[in-house]
DNA sequence: GAATGTGATGCAACCGGTTGCATGTCAAGC
DNA sequence: GCTTGACATGCAACCGGTTGCATCACATTC
């Protein structure tokens, strides 16, 4: 093994300064020295001042690994999601960060493309070098889940297992004042063109969507759009307007994206013929017409996961935790009165 | 300090089991554990059968914290970028790793928000503890990349520093190629809507245009959309269309996209009145009409990346690696033949 | 049967920090 | 002047692995 080969010599300075090269420059002991870092308030303001000089001239850097070693804290996290690439989780991911970096710790992003053997295996090479674990929309089964969760704080986004402290972003809110615009708006018929059927989210959004279009007299069906994508989104307009809706609720901004360039291909105009509401808030003003979309609010979802394995990393037990967040209509241009030519069907 | 308060105990099994509980339990030496696992063909078959037999019932994993600490291999990467938001990182991100998985490694993510002070935090926070770091558009000094360099295996992307290992875009022939076809559907006075003045990037893609344009005898005017993004984009249609121009090449696909629809309302047509093109594909066929765009191949930059860290990590030196990935064009339907009526202005 | 070689295993030092406890210093208090 | 205590610093063990070298058992060779 060992350090670069020049680094023996006495003046020569080694590659990378260890502690007992910072003491011995200053003339103190290694405690010393580790303690001008990590406690400096039991040692002398002139002490510490020396130390840190000299550390400053060597380019001492404390070895996070070494210490990791002797004291358990590794000042690291891990993330995982099931897919960096789909826009729900960049911002998700950036406000994990944010907030992993505000308290100090590094992280470790893992990405499972939705494979849960893959998603065990990076769990299995995160745990052992940090202090948590944030699983994003994870794939694992409930067991292989729970038995994580013994070794280490783990906080899970839109995955609910009792027990286990998890932050889910409730969308029926949203969903339901989705509804209500849109029956204000006069739309009688509405389709929902749904998400994988295993999906929480989608489940969630399609109770939602079914209980309160009943509650208000709306008749609604449902449409396929699997795997839930721009493409599938575009194929499902023929049908959707072959139906006679004249609206439709999309599992994700994707799928409405793509409805949105399907209903154009099909010259049906947006919002003057046809409404179209998205799901997650995650393309912004960027479509065309901008999309009135249920905000899912990823971003605040890293934030409060991340939060809470602080808290539970802390020490802080405190029991179960299941995290809500509510949602909220956002409504931008894709929506507009129903229109008065075709009538219920 | 100190383990589980109930480590202690002579049968109990302790939280996390070490090595030497698997040893005392085996009836070997520590080594032997050690090596059961780190090099198995120095041992007996059986050795190694029973020993991790053992490991298994006590649930014995290795410490990656203790082994990184006297090998002085830890396993890890960092991955730095400048917005994990923005859509060029997502694919770039999961190539690396993917990449990086492959060989073992786990990789640390790191959102430096275009911000240089941030940005060196997080290279000393990580460099401790990995083995290798990818810098992914780098706001720092060379100078800070220079030290760092020393001291770790480095890879630049899209940063042209002389002497450090980098994987460079080179939007030039894809622009060249976009020039080219924008004159043969007949265009003479086109825009390039610029990006950051201090981005290599978009150096190199003004640079191309112009030259490009010179080669054709096209005219060119250039409208600045700062920051990039597609609200810039959107407000910079106008004062392109008043310019008289048939075409506009924007720096990224983010401010395609904005222009696109800036230009829809002001009610020019794409591609019937007007043409463009974007920068980088990232937004695949989900703009309307499909955004014609040189492709940056941001996920093959995060994989070669990768891969040239991976070699230099395996102490293959081999001096400057100075790796060049090509552009293309990819056609899609937002240009076409210029308009006849309006003439060069 | 002694010398030699080979392969499996153990011993102990080491990686670079942290920390409980001992030691030393100095000033205040009696 | 001696005790006491507070405070700064050093000593040495420890975290959980890895590894150079020594040892030992056993088989081979002469």
């Amino acid at each position: 093994m060992k350090r670069d080969p020049d680094s023996g010599g006495e003046g020569r300075p080694s590659v990378v300064p260890t502690i007992s090269q910072v003491a011995k420059a200053s003339g103190v002991s290694r405690a010393t020295v580790s303690r001008a870092f990590s406690r400096p308030e039991m040692l002398t303001k002139e002490t510490v001042r020396r130390v840190k000089a000299v550390a400053d001239k060597l380019g001492y850097v404390p070895n996070q690994v070494a210490r990791a070693l002797s004291t358990g804290r590794h000042g690291n996290v891990a993330l995982i999601v099931s897919d960096v690439a789909n826009p729900f989780f960049p911002p998700l991911i950036r406000a994990a960060q944010l907030r992993a970096d505000q308290a100090g710790l590094c992280v470790f992003l893992g990405n499972s493309d939705e494979d849960p053997a893959r998603e065990e295996l990076l769990v299995g090479r995160f745990i052992g070098q940090v202090e948590g674990l944030v699983l994003a929309s994870s794939r694992l089964d409930e067991e292989h889940i729970r038995r994580h969760a013994m070794r280490r704080p783990l906080v899970l986004i839109n995955r609910d297992i009792e027990g286990i402290t998890r932050v889910l972003i409730d969308t029926a809110p949203g969903v339901a004042a989705a509804i209500a615009h849109l029956a204000e708006l006069g739309h009688r018929h509405i389709a929902y063109v749904s998400g994988p059927t295993t999906s929480w989210s989608n489940q969630q959004r399609r109770n939602a969507v079914r209980r309160e279009a009943e509650k208000r007299g709306l008749k609604v069906i449902a449409v396929p759009a699997r795997p839930p994508s721009y493409d599938t989104g575009r194929l499902a307009a023929t049908q959707i307007v072959a139906s006679g809706v004249t609206a439709a609720i999309a599992f994700d901004d994707l799928v409405a994206q793509g409805l949105l360039a399907g209903l154009a291909a099909l010259d049906v105009e947006v919002p003057k013929s046809f409404s179209v509401v998205g799901c997650d808030d995650v393309l912004g003003e960027t479509t065309y017409p901008p999309l009135t979309t249920v905000s899912a609010r990823c971003a605040d979802a890293g934030d409060v996961a991340v939060g809470l394995l602080l808290s539970q990393m802390k020490g802080g037990v405190s029991g179960e935790i299941r995290h809500k967040l509510n949602s909220h209509l956002v409504i931008r241009a894709s929506t507009g009165p129903a229109p008065v030519k075709r009538r219920s069907r």
